[in-house]
DNA sequence: GTATCTGCAAATCCTTTGCAAGTCA
DNA sequence: TGACTTGCAAAGGATTTGCAGATAC
């Protein structure tokens, strides 16, 4: 079973409507290889059904998101961004210069989460986390 | 001599003149314990000086970054924050339930920031990172 | 049939900008 | 004086909301 099918069931399970403008939001934010962004999901939607709405993209990512199906980051520069929780969330690097974002091998951060429950007895929620500086080739 | 005069006197020596608004932005950004927002700084300022607009704070704003007297924090939520940059960085916790704010020892950062130069050849900016979770009183 | 969803338009929040008037040096 | 600054109002982009009509179940 997809993770498309996953979020589909879960929403029908629950008692909300597989409405077409839904299904094609949710797999909007599925195909993407990457973190996307509410504007880019609304693009590829009306490509194909031009009557939806900007803000039916809003109200799907806040129920998406209420379900824990989606979760939201915030990469800066004022617009969030969403991916799929069944694809596992890392974290990012993001270029300031650039623009780059480069995923983030967990092992390096898990060792981070540990160092703060130990010492300081915080529960870091690592799972928004960008950490912003400058990319290989920016960094020259 | 202190970081008000400091930020005052490179305005005055790069010849930008040092007008009410202006020195009255730079002090509340300076008096600021914490990390201050556009809003926050308008606040302080328009109290004592009812005519100011908020775009001034934000040209201000613009001008000291520019100069590299301030730096801009991107903490999430849709708004930027400030710092002087000669207080110097923090690292912070943040607990999302109560609010806290834990400050950070440098050293857990820096074997991060190490790693991810080494692993990523990324030069991560961690001077004003915070990390977001739960404190140890509200995550029992 | 009916409670849930949607489209639309208008509102909100934070930030920026154009322009004419004001003011620091 | 004259270039730099400001206030004002309006624009900007991202997101939210109120409401009446549409639709999935």
């Amino acid at each position: 079973m997809s993770h498309l099918e996953d979020i589909v069931s879960k929403l029908s399970e629950l008692g909300y409507r597989l409405t077409p403008q839904r299904m094609m939001i949710v797999s909007a934010i599925e195909k993407s290889d990457d973190h996307i962004s509410a504007e880019e999901i609304y693009a590829q939607v009306v490509a194909k059904y031009p009557h939806v709405n900007i803000s039916t993209v809003y109200r799907s990512l806040e129920l998406l998101k209420r379900l824990g199906l989606v979760t939201e980051t915030d990469f800066g520069g004022g617009r969030l961004r969403y991916h799929p929780v069944g694809k596992g969330h890392h974290h990012h690097l993001v270029c300031q210069e650039c623009g780059a974002i480069i995923a983030l091998d967990e092992s390096l951060l898990s060792s981070l989460k540990n160092a703060l429950l130990r010492e300081y007895k915080f529960s870091a929620d690592l799972r928004h986390l960008a950490i912003f500086g400058r990319c290989v080739n920016c960094s020259k």
